[in-house]
DNA sequence: GATGAATGAGAGTTCATTCAT
DNA sequence: TATGAATGAACTCTCATTCAT
């Protein structure tokens, strides 16, 4: 199960994302993914060791990917409104930058029956840890962190589903959530 | 296609979602679902043209379910706090009591190889008119109507994955949420 | 099974003949078969008792239709070349102006799984007689009677098949036809 | 759908042959085909795209062998009287020795639904274009060539049905069948 | 007489997976 | 490492047929 060939199991990747977005999980068969990858079913089995597992893997490697894209955003911020302007805007960032990759993974992550045993990405633990320390140093005010990580992340996700094309209407939506979040996450300066 | 036996559709409405939330939408066969429901394959296809458009059909039926009930919470409230305690309130309660219903909607909502031609769901649209009219009236600060919409509806979805043992726990994460979001979109009194 | 709505029947053997040509008999469904004829499936059961017995019968009552006008076409002629004029003729029109009739006739006979026990067609063996008549009479050359039959309904069954466009081309063909037939059948005048 | 065991391939087409002589096109399963031949359903979808494709090539290989046949049959001959023979001799044994491969194609060119596009057979065409020279050679009558090539082909087919059990018998229908139609299309010597 | 509802059986087709090459 | 060929199992869907109404 080592490889040579990393750039094949690049295109296996970006193909199964690709298909999954596509057909859904449903329509997803390795037979599709291969030709998309352009490789033969079997090649498809010498990278993983089954269908579930791939899925498994790749959204893994996906999560990761988008929770240390954000980390990395936040890193040496000291200040509230600029730590929250940093995650909302390099959230939405990150969804309009690999919008396959992150519809990938909110899909995958909005199934039970494939995620029941995927609690395992790290940096979203990593995440998590962030913004308990920033509240502890009183940077939010004292709500539950669960609550700040909701406030924080789940109202942009709305954005992704928007028409595309009004990238300015986008924007004032995108800026105006931040001040909204800010007030409310922060103490009054 | 014509039915008598409201029963049996209704045991196949069930049978559907639990096996979705079971399997996921892959694992989610015709033969699966009717056994559960406890008819033939074949009468399957006496209530419904193709697997496709049984998923589709039994989707909007439980999106509009969800709004219907959230626009009932909500009818004579005048006052913004009122409101949003319904609102989030009256989600959460649907989440709970309605779980699987909730979590159908939800995993069928991130998948857009399904969803891609359910943008037909009408109470949801009366709820965005709703909040417009809040809005209209002076309740709500002047935000765009979709971040009132993401800010209201995004946050408490994170509940439904906790764990439902701490119920106590649950309440106090609601309540806080509550009190963060009437803050952040109400006028100070 | 005796019935009191015989035009129902007609519709049913109409339907029938219609579904099986454009189908194939693998594609006629009695579910085709019942929507065509504007009955309910279970309705087909009033007036047959099952699939395989409903061509069968339809077959036997076209083929004797078939061979019954050609039979009342050459009633009372004692001339050689006439007979056979009217029965090729008589053949002629007959596939013309009953052409789905005479194709489901042509391709049921044609499928050996149906016919092999349909060799019940009381008219078919009326003809043979009847050619065996006109032989004895010394009206044909002595050659076998199973092969006079072949000369005289074979070849102009390919008439069947041209473009029905080119009425006046069809025209020669088949009056050139018969004369072939009458030079090679008959004894010269 | 690129093969590699050329056995295997034939093994489908004989099963193919056989089972749709016995049960009909409408009996003709996959899965009775695959059965017969060895493999399994999956397989049978290796050597070919759907079952409709399938039938299709295989009628296609079947008629271009028996027109080739025949073709092959006449070369080198320039008496009318020879060719005439050639050709019915030589379709009688193809139909004798190849019983299952004739009817089959038989029964499929008599269905219109399967028929509907496959006007694509080479060696037919060649036929007929060696009838039109020898024609033009004024070696036949000078009739319609369409007439020629049902006069020739179709009576002959009738011996077809006949109980193969009386050989002497169908031996003496043939040979007075071919001086029937050489008399009808030749010029008498 | 007529039908809507129901179903077991089976249709064609694709699946995930294996293995010899 | 890579693959074409192969397959048992499972898929969605339709079949011919029955029966209570």
């Amino acid at each position: 199960m080592r490889h040579k060939d990393d750039e094949k199991a690049q295109r296996i990747k970006e193909a199964v994302i690709e298909v999954v977005l596509e057909e859904g999980f449903g329509g997803a068969s390795i037979s599709k993914i291969a030709k998309r990858a352009g490789v033969s079913q079997a090649t498809v089995y010498i990278y993983h060791e089954n269908k579930e597992s791939m899925l498994r893997t790749i959204y893994i490697e996906c999560a990761e990917e988008l929770w240390e894209y954000l980390i990395l955003a936040t890193q040496g911020l000291r200040d509230g409104g600029h730590i929250i302007e940093a995650l909302i805007c390099g959230y939405y960032r990150f969804m309009t930058e690999h919008q396959k990759l992150f519809r990938f993974v909110e899909q995958f992550s909005s199934c039970p029956a494939l995620t029941h045993n995927c609690s395992e990405i790290a940096s979203y633990g990593k995440m998590m840890s962030l913004l308990q320390k920033w509240q502890d140093e009183a940077i939010f005010k004292p709500y539950h962190v669960n609550n700040i990580f909701s406030m924080i992340f789940n109202p942009v996700k709305m954005l992704a589903a928007e028409d595309p094309a009004c990238q300015t209407e986008s924007d004032d939506l995108l800026w105006e959530l931040i001040h909204i979040i800010q007030t409310a996450v922060l103490f009054a300066p």
